[in-house]
DNA sequence: GCCATGACGGAGC
DNA sequence: TGCTCCGCCATGG
């Protein structure tokens, strides 16, 4: 399976009304620190897949704007908050609400997270 | 085959 | 807070 294949599914896995990041895709994808080929690979295969693209944001919650795809930011934009995503003012998305986080899902946000070192070997 | 570029991320200032 | 620089790799000229 190519990289771009896991990239794919990993996208496609994103839940409706959550948005994950580029990093986050390619870390999920076992391909740290290569955001840029995620962001790349969503960029070719966006005209003819049915990949989810709309909720792959950059780390800063914005959407990346291209001379390719002009208005389609609004476009994307429009999507997500089909979904139920907020956006600030500033056009940016609470990712400590909305980052979709894979097979983990802590009902709390502002407890510390407790580092059981009983438990650790 | 080399060089520049790009839907990014993170560290540094 | 915001800007700059570097890394990383696939693609196109």
């Amino acid at each position: 399976m190519n990289a771009y294949e896991i990239i794919y599914a990993t996208v496609r896995q994103i839940p409706y009304g959550k948005v994950a990041t580029y990093g986050q895709i390619a870390e999920l994808s076992n391909l740290p620190r290569r955001a840029r080929l995620v962001g790349y690979a969503l960029f070719r295969v966006a005209a003819d897949a049915d990949v989810p693209w709309h909720r792959v944001i950059n780390a800063q919650g914005t959407i990346s704007e291209s001379p390719f795809r002009q208005g389609n930011d609004y476009l994307q934009r429009s999507l997500l908050e089909a979904e139920g995503v907020e956006f600030s003012p500033a056009g940016k998305v609470d990712l400590r609400k909305y980052r979709w986080q894979p097979e983990v899902d802590p009902p709390i946000a502002d407890a510390p997270i407790a580092l059981p070192e009983s438990d650790c070997p």
